[in-house]
DNA sequence: GCTCCGCTTTTGACTATACAAATAGATATA
DNA sequence: TATATCTATTTGTATAGTCAAAAGCGGAGC
């Protein structure tokens, strides 16, 4: 393994691991040349190219930091959903509908290649984007990887900002399919049974453990993903 | 604009032009060093930036090479379905429904911005895989863009592969939504009516012109999209 | 014909160095 | 006090080389 390739999975390892956390000031190009003896182009290699995936950001004078987490650049632009409806120039507001602490079923354990007794939290949240429900959030959190969800009743805070704040950069799997609405979900979501809906199912991992799965049921005429790709601008 | 910056831009200029071609061999390093009048180190960084794109792929001896477009490396794996679906070991074959050259309505063409008398090539393909309808797809190819669609029959090749062929490396914007079927797409899924199904629509664009604009349906139960971010990997 | 060996080309990784640009913080000035 | 200027730090870009690894090619030997 190469030197930059050295330096590139050390740092990355520090930051998906939580050791380094966004805004973190990691250690300037000299100090790390003296850490690893080999110069400064090679540890500059090493970090243009975490720079260039959004994993820290570099800065004249002040150095480099670890980025805030931006989920996924990857699989086109999904935050989470307050963030993006702020972005938007929307209202948005949430409701908790469900919150309760269970042991994760024989079914769902193996879904999420989890052991079969685990404790979880189960959320259910109603996303409200300029007065209509926008989408259902059906989460699962597992207690033992943040526990500190044991505590927070997510009044204030949406649980996946909240997420993204304890547990930042993680690895994500992400699955996007249409379903139809069940008669509960058509409720919730004030539509018809039936209706098309976009579903995004996403599980996130911390050090090789389930951080959070979570399945956000938009209705299908309220809500579409975009991406577009330009080769351009390096 | 820094040199190395110029020289990438000029090559993917190129490539996106389609000025070069997949398999097209580029300038080794030293005939770069050359033309740019710079050093073998910035000509290699610029080379390596197009290669971890996609863009190209650079091996010993041989050179560099304009890689196989694969459409999207950032919104998630889609690919043309039939290789997608070559790839997953299901037999894929495809139906021409529909094909008849047209002029533009007025609608359609503020959509894609385009003149309202452009002429386009209208087509309907159905995608069975294993022996089951998965996608229906509606496309409007842009004559003038590429000529050649006139006299293609889409008979042994389907249309997304063949403009991969006739129109590589283009720019590409993509939305993705659910809807519900209606009446005739819903017969030609073989599928009920109102069932949920996954719309793919993308805009490709050749030095700023519309090259095609497609809609893709596939039913909601035997599709969907998956992707996984793994941060990893260098 | 076939295999193995060495030559050559091309990319890959790296060093040591240089200068430029940005800028936070200290210092000097009005 | 407010503003302008200087300075030191850190990153950004570039040079001119070295050595190594991969791999195509041709020739020697069988």
């Amino acid at each position: 393994m190469s030197i930059y390739q050295r330096i590139f999975t050390d740092i990355e390892t520090k930051i998906i691991s939580g050791d380094w956390r966004p805004g973190d000031r990691i250690p300037v190009e000299h100090e790390l040349v003296v850490e690893y003896q080999c110069s400064r182009m090679t540890v500059s290699k090493a970090l243009s190219a975490l720079a260039e995936r959004g994993m820290i950001v570099r800065r004249r004078k002040t150095g480099s930091f670890v980025a805030s987490p931006q989920i996924d650049r990857t699989v086109m632009d999904i935050q989470d959903i307050s963030t993006e409806a702020e972005l938007a120039g929307h209202e948005h507001r949430f409701e908790i509908l469900a919150r309760k602490i269970e042991r994760l079923g024989e079914a769902e354990a193996q879904q999420l290649s989890e052991p079969a007794d685990a404790e979880v939290l189960r959320l259910q949240c109603l996303h409200i984007v300029d007065g209509r429900p926008n989408a259902i959030e059906r989460r699962i959190i597992m207690l033992d990887a943040v526990p500190r969800a044991r505590e927070e009743s997510f009044a204030s805070i949406p649980p996946g900002k909240w997420l993204l704040e304890q547990v930042p950069w993680s690895k994500a799997k992400h699955v996007i399919r249409a379903v139809s609405a069940d008669t509960l979900t058509a409720r919730i979501l004030q539509t018809e049974r039936g209706e098309a809906c976009l579903s995004l199912i996403r599980q996130t991992w911390q050090n090789g453990r389930t951080v959070t799965y979570v399945e956000i049921t938009h209705p299908g005429d309220r809500f579409q993903f975009a991406g577009t790709f330009h080769p351009t601008a390096i």
